[in-house]
DNA sequence: AGCACGCCGACT
DNA sequence: GTCGGCGTGCTC
């Protein structure tokens, strides 16, 4: 029997509520931070080391495998991240250190020595003459040549050669310097607002968190680039975050053109293991100076850290929306209070919850309202829909104003938030519905390739030719997708290009930037597409915008579906035009006198925002209380409900609940699916009370019978 | 999450 | 008669 205290505590790269405890080495305890591998069931799983604490009772602890790290893998401060993460978003501790990890390391590969460089050791001299594998061959002329290789800049396909060599005695490791920064001066000179927001930034101290309130056009990255130019010189780290991988590019461009090559990398589920670990290795290790990633970029160890940005920091993006529930952005400033250092979240349309913060004092702000270069704000209107025959959901005064601006050399943007050509299909005779057979939504009709597409499954089937029902080959569409936006506007613009950007059309890594550098030749052109046109690129040719189903965000479920409303709209505004040829933006709406469209109008972001918030704090909704949702789903509508039931009943005392509701989608991939909603006054007694009640729901028969999980501080719906 | 065990449908 | 489908339960 082992000492009461003398467990290895760890928790298992699995989603499983509960930590293990192995018998302490005989070589002594082992420090939080490192990897173990340890038998588990029948086999063998990667942990992580927690600590030391209590045996089991009555339980026969076995021994661990193997040590994997000879030191912690992430600092004190980033591992009471992780412990936050797991406490705050209520998910398994195992599977949150394993979301936060690369996936090399996930896998219990060794963390590799990026400090290192190789020289020829005086037996690779002596083997040089004898060698005879290509590899090999290769890899020795290069140490000879080259007096000193780091495993980073090598080909990958050297590496093993490099290992091999090391093996052998015929390569040596050195540490390899550090390479200096040096930075260059900004070619831009910086408006009045610019050089005061630097300046405010680069004064914060500790941790700071500041919105930075920037208009489409005014110069955000400038602002960030001369902030961190200081506390780089220092000798400080950075980390930005962005919500997108297809955003990286551009802000790697600008960031290593300003700080070097050597010094910027980025880092997203884009690369490869390999890529991402040797990147997450150089960054902990110093030898990066700034990274630029997406949402799990947030855990990178950076033993500098100086400072902390989040762009576009109103992406919903940054919340991830399998397994562990976490939001990029909220984490950061979490890491930010943990690290002691400045926050910048910038963005032209904050979330209500980075405003209701600056409302409260918690953050201070500041606004950059003057577009760099004199660019003008784009003319926001309303085209009222009443009645008048659509084209493929294109009003006639709108398909006007596209053939106007066509017409004066200028190009046509077009947005839709819905891909295919209709979004249901359906029996002109008896009326039914084509609908996804293992979920509770309509088929998508994707007619380039002649098929219905279930959005929510994998499902797809052939287009029927007849209607099962009553065998009517009378097969009508209903609503409008980016295919068919596409179809009308070719028929009535032949002679114009009609570039599509969806997910369906841009097949392929390097399509986007097809599509955009022909839409920068500046040739009239009309490009009709999804969410995608909302981020990132800029088309300076683009004077019209339309916003073809404006309808869609004002009458949804999803509370938050205003607040997208309005972001999308002056996201999209402002890709278009530029100094001598401002933009102007048309929204179809069958309700012209709906006040978030009214304040629209204004063309200005603040004022229906804080309409928007306020309407959130009269509802008592979030960021005005905290919010979880409860879901759960099994192939019995009953098993749900009975879990639902029996959680709500347990629902400690402060803690509201309501429900069971069906989810917003109610049957998915066959799963019946319904919810439960909790609040709380704050996040903090929200968490602790969500704590108490999923350790009840935890010993609830019900829940065995169900998959459930939380969301806390949900998204979407 | 894996993985083993166990109990019912359509195959050699 | 078996092979394998996945529903259920367990992992220090
Ligand atoms: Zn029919
Ligand atoms: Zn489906």
């Amino acid at each position: 029997m082992k000492h009461e205290t003398s467990c290895l505590q760890v928790a298992i790269f699995a989603p499983l509520r509960r930590i293990f405890s192995y018998a302490c080495p005989a070589s002594g305890p082992l420090p939080a931070g490192v990897r173990v591998r340890v038998p588990f069931a029948s086999g063998n799983r990667i942990a992580m080391v927690l600590g030391m604490g209590p045996c089991p009772p009555g339980v026969e602890v076995k021994d661990i495998q193997a040590v994997l790290d000879s030191t912690p893998i992430l600092d004190p401060a980033l591992q009471r991240l992780i412990a936050f993460g797991a406490a705050y978003y209520q998910h398994a501790i195992g599977d949150v250190w394993a979301t936060a990890l690369p996936a090399a390391l996930r896998k219990g590969q060794p963390l590799p020595d990026i400090a290192a460089s190789y020289h020829l050791s005086a037996a690779g001299c002596a083997a040089l003459q004898r060698v005879r594998g290509k590899r090999q061959r290769a890899l020795l002329d290069a140490l000879q040549t080259d007096g000193m290789l780091a495993p980073a800049t090598l080909e990958a396909g050297l590496r093993p050669a490099l290992r091999e060599a090391v093996r052998r005695g015929w390569a040596q490791a050195v540490a390899a310097p550090i390479p200096a920064l040096r930075c260059s001066n900004s070619p831009f000179h910086l408006h009045q607002e610019q050089q005061a927001a630097v300046a405010v930034l680069r004064a914060a101290q500790g941790f700071s968190p500041i919105l930075l309130q920037g208009v489409t056009g005014s110069g955000k990255t400038e602002v960030y680039l001369e902030t961190l130019r200081p506390r780089l010189e220092a000798g400080g780290q950075a980390l930005v975050l962005v919500p997108e991988i297809s955003l990286t590019p551009q802000l790697l461009d600008r960031f290593a053109q300003r700080f070097g090559e050597e010094q910027v990398a980025a880092l997203h589920s884009g690369q490869s293991d390999g890529e991402r670990l040797r990147t997450w290795a150089a960054a902990r290790e110093g030898r990066l100076r700034v990274i630029i990633g997406t949402r799990s970029a947030v855990f990178v160890p950076l033993p500098r850290l100086a400072m902390i940005v989040v762009d576009e920091e109103h992406d919903p993006s940054f919340k991830q929306q399998t397994g562990w529930h976490y939001s990029a952005r909220d984490l950061a400033i979490q890491r930010a209070r943990l690290e002691g250092c400045p926050i910048v979240l910038g963005s032209a349309t904050p979330s209500l919850e980075s405003l209701h913060n600056v409302d409260l004092g918690r953050y201070r702000t500041i606004h950059l309202r003057q577009r760099a270069g004199g660019a003008q704000a784009p003319a926001i209107a309303l085209l009222p829909l009443r009645r008048q025959g659509l084209q493929g959901g294109l009003s006639g005064p709108l398909l006007g104003a596209c053939a106007a601006t066509l017409a004066a050399g200028n190009q046509v943007l077009l947005f839709l938030n819905r891909r295919g050509y209709a979004p249901a299909l359906l029996c002109h005779d008896c009326g039914h519905v084509f609908h996804c057979p293992r979920c509770a939504a309509a088929l998508i009709w994707h007619r380039r390739d002649a098929r219905l597409r279930c959005h929510h499954c994998g499902h797809e089937e052939r287009l029927p030719r007849n209607c099962p029902q009553c065998g009517s080959a009378a097969l009508i569409s209903a609503g409008q997708g980016t295919e068919q936006l596409e179809d009308v506007l070719r028929e009535r613009f032949p002679d114009t290009p009609i570039w599509r950007v969806d997910r369906d059309a841009l097949r392929g890594r390097e399509a986007l930037e097809n599509v955009v550098r022909e839409v920068r030749r500046d040739e009239p052109a009309i490009l009709v597409g999804t969410q995608i046109l909302a981020k990132g690129h800029h088309f300076p040719a683009v004077t019209l915008v339309g916003i073809v189903n404006t309808d869609q965000g004002l009458f949804s479920a999803d509370f938050r579906a205003p607040e997208r409303l309005l972001q999308t709209v002056l996201q999209v505004a402002g890709r278009a035009g530029r100094a001598e040829r401002p933009g102007r933006v048309l929204l179809q709406t069958h309700h012209p006198e709906h006040p978030l469209l009214q304040a629209l109008l204004q063309g200005d972001y603040s004022a229906p925002a804080a309409a928007l918030l306020a309407e959130r704090v009269a509802a008592g909704l979030p960021p005005a209380t905290a919010l979880a949702v409860l879901r759960a789903e099994a192939h019995q509508r009953s098993r749900v409900e009975a879990f639902l039931q029996g959680a709500a009943a347990l629902a400690p005392a402060g803690l509201e609940v309501s429900g069971p509701l069906p989810s917003l989608l109610e049957r998915r991939a066959g799963f019946e699916r319904a919810e439960l909603w909790a609040q709380a006054g704050t996040r903090a007694v929200l968490q602790r009370l969500l704590s108490a009640w999923l350790q009840a729901l935890e010993a609830l028969p019900q829940a065995r019978q169900v998959r459930w999980q939380i969301d806390v501080d949900p998204l979407s719906f």
